[in-house]
DNA sequence: GTCTATATTTAGATAGAC
DNA sequence: GTCTATCTAAATATAGAC
């Protein structure tokens, strides 16, 4: 299964060593937080070599910036289009829930909080997850604009703020979430933040657009 | 500074030192994150012997477990009296503000961060940690009930559900808002969200009690 | 209860064979 | 590019002196 023979023309060179380190990192970074992500740790979830770590990445910071930003580039790649059409707080909260959903197969969230909490003790790894984070929060900035406009809240609301906070959400729901595994209660909020959304729509005059 | 010698009647007994230690993994958390709270760091943060996390707490783990615990029972402490007097969504603003100010100058909630990011490899920390949260989590729910009701948001919104999500917000944000220190991003949005919740209270028609 | 070793394991990182 | 072997530092945890 692992491609390390010499096969036609295929490049059984770094670029796919690289790739599978970096996944290897998100699954470690869900299994054991950051405090067991050491780079034997990390080569053990991709059956890989430990000295790997060091001659692509440098150090295990390193793997951990690189982990960062490929990441908020998947992130942004995923949910982009979906952000784009939202013009309603209720289109939003739907929206929400599917990035729930994709989140909970995926785990991406889980790995953002603990590359976030991994990044107090590593200026560069909070510099990586800082340029990664405006991507997306940008997009959901967008968002909110085109919900809130024509709203009485159009104006009132600062967007960046609101932004920030909406991101915030995200991830703390991820950890918070992960207390007890047996109740999903994002999903249990999404659920019933639809009707409320309806609601504050209807109250803020919103004329849905898509 | 340190009273180590045999005082009238004071107790030199262990009392004391298990109070520095937990003051000293607090520190250690906010300083060098969970990844880097090992038994010698957090006895450094406390100019106290590495020893004495074992003997006094078992393990590492056992100490971040009675860390946990302290902080969640000074968190009720804290903020019940505060969350009680809420009314109006206005009013949790407020008080959250409020929080979000003692928090800066305490650190608790980035405490918090950091134990939740560790819970993922250790099932003792996260039930130590989940008990911690529910207690907190009544409060808020408690205030949001008083907030809804008369409004024709009561019945419609999920307390508890809220509440974990507000509750979740302010983890999310104290962790996002550690990327840059220099722009207290969670003090803006509490500035603008002033008049936001303002035009929500006229718009749902409450009653301002308090 | 507190300290000084110390035994043991694991970590980051590198050298050198292949 | 990848692997084995290895150096060095740091971790958990304990034993035993005080």
């Amino acid at each position: 299964m692992a491609p390390k023979g010499s096969k036609g023309g295929a490049k059984a060179s770094g670029d796919d060593t690289r790739a599978r380190l970096l996944e290897a990192t998100r699954r470690c970074l869900q299994a054991e937080g950051i405090a067991g992500a050491s780079a034997r740790a990390i080569a053990r979830h991709g059956d890989l070599n430990q000295a790997l770590v060091f001659y692509h990445f440098g150090s295990v910071d390193g793997l951990l910036q690189a982990a960062a930003r490929d990441d908020a580039a998947e992130r942004a790649e995923l949910y982009r289009d979906r952000l784009a059409d939202v013009t309603t707080l209720a289109g939003l909260v739907a929206v929400g829930r599917q990035i729930h959903e994709v989140e909970q197969a995926n785990g991406s969230a889980a790995v953002l909080a603990q590359l976030l909490a991994g990044s107090v003790s590593s200026p560069t790894l909070a510099e990586a997850i800082h340029d990664g984070m405006t991507t997306w929060t940008d997009l959901v900035s967008d968002a909110l604009g085109r919900v809130v406009a024509g709203t009485p809240l159009g104006g009132v609301v600062p967007l960046d703020d609101l932004a920030f906070a909406i991101s915030s959400l995200f991830l703390g729901m991820e950890l918070m979430g992960a207390l007890d595994p047996d109740v999903d209660r994002v999903a249990g909020l999404f659920a019933s933040l639809g009707p409320v959304s309806q609601v504050l729509d209807a109250l803020l005059g919103a004329k849905p657009t898509s």
